[in-house]
DNA sequence: CGTTTTACAAGTCGGTCGTATTGCCATACC
DNA sequence: GGTATGGCAATACGACCGACTTGTAAAACG
């Protein structure tokens, strides 16, 4: 055999081409051909490493959302250290704000993100994968709306699980006007602010 | 000449086939000779009132935000025959279920315009014609807030101009969630009466 | 040291795409 | 009634696409 190689590393190499090329000219305009261009490989390397198309989609959107994922997640490590339990509030702004393209990386993992989404609007398999991620978030999101809840910070009146879908669904609709232009991406943080102000208590 | 035709009867013909296969297959899958096939016509025949494919696909989004558009105002003219002056709360919801996947006929709408949107976020051109839509739907969503303000409806603390973008991002949200079934569309339109609820003083 | 296995390159294949070309038929007009 | 013209069909073209096959070099292993 000759030199031994990372396989993961390489796919991964070959996903974020993959996702520079979605996220400029779409899922559709990303051909095996033009990946392997901006991976910097020639066709053949790539195919190497993927059996077929789909499968470098599904790797590709599976790496991208558990990058996403990790994003937030440092987002929120960073947050619970400097002060002790940060407030549901908080917390959930500071998750909103990773949902938002307010910089150059997210916006390339939403942009990404819609072209799936559109895929998954016709394909049956792709849409699974799709509803998989919702529900986790929803009920962490239910989860700080209860809390704030226990904790007097919110109303009492406040259903967490519809307050969530909430949360999420006007992340995502600002998300959608700001890609598009619509709204400045510092509107938008403005915005889901606004939302959460009214919904705790001052 | 051979017999006279209506050209723009049938270019509304063709752009409603291209729909049919936009809302199943996606915009990207609607070839020419699909969309001719599902128009029942030959390929020469499409050609012959299209110049090329742009005009087609521009030709078929301003048809089918036309027709959106009218169904909201009908529903609208519907609501204020019925009884004087509806409250801008109703006519706020009103526009917003119209703007959900409640039905069929909306659902494909909707579905043909995520792919115009999916083009929009790469193609300049189309962007503006997707930006040009909305600051008219917030300015009409802002005048509804502001009445009810005026009539003591809504609390005085509520900026019009911010409640339209929010309204209007939700909405788009709890879109995106119906047509991914993650949510019901009645779930969805559910969603949108507790966001009035909360706005609106009882 | 020879064999096997891996990494990769290059080319080919059938198919589909948007577009352009060509031609025929039917009709309206001079 | 010839002819110009609109409606339409058929076909071809060049550019891609994803998938597949083949060839080659190099490193690991017996």
């Amino acid at each position: 055999m000759p030199k031994r190689v990372d396989h993961e590393e390489r796919r991964r190499l070959i996903a974020e081409a993959l996702w520079r090329i979605a996220s400029s000219r779409g899922l559709e305009g990303a051909s095996l051909r033009d990946v392997a261009a901006e991976a910097g490989i020639s066709l053949g390397q790539l195919q190497h490493y993927f059996s077929g198309k789909d499968e470098m989609l599904v790797f590709a959107l599976e790496h991208i959302s558990t990058l996403a994922e990790a994003r937030i997640r440092d987002r929120l490590l960073a947050l619970s250290g400097a002060s002790t339990a940060p407030s549901p509030r908080t917390v959930l702004r500071e998750c909103a704000a990773g949902m938002l393209p307010l910089d150059d990386e997210s916006r390339t993992g939403l942009l990404v993100g819609i072209a799936y989404f559109v895929r998954a609007l016709s394909d049956e398999r792709m849409r699974r994968h799709a509803q998989e991620g919702q529900p986790k978030l929803r009920a962490f999101f239910a989860d700080q709306f209860r809390e704030a809840v226990a904790r007097g910070e919110a109303g009492s009146g406040l259903d967490p699980e519809l307050e969530a879908m909430l949360l999420i669904a006007l992340t995502d609709g600002l998300t959608s006007s700001a890609l598009l232009e619509v709204i400045t991406p510092e509107e938008a943080m403005g915005l889901v602010d606004r939302h959460l102000e009214r919904l705790f208590v001052r």
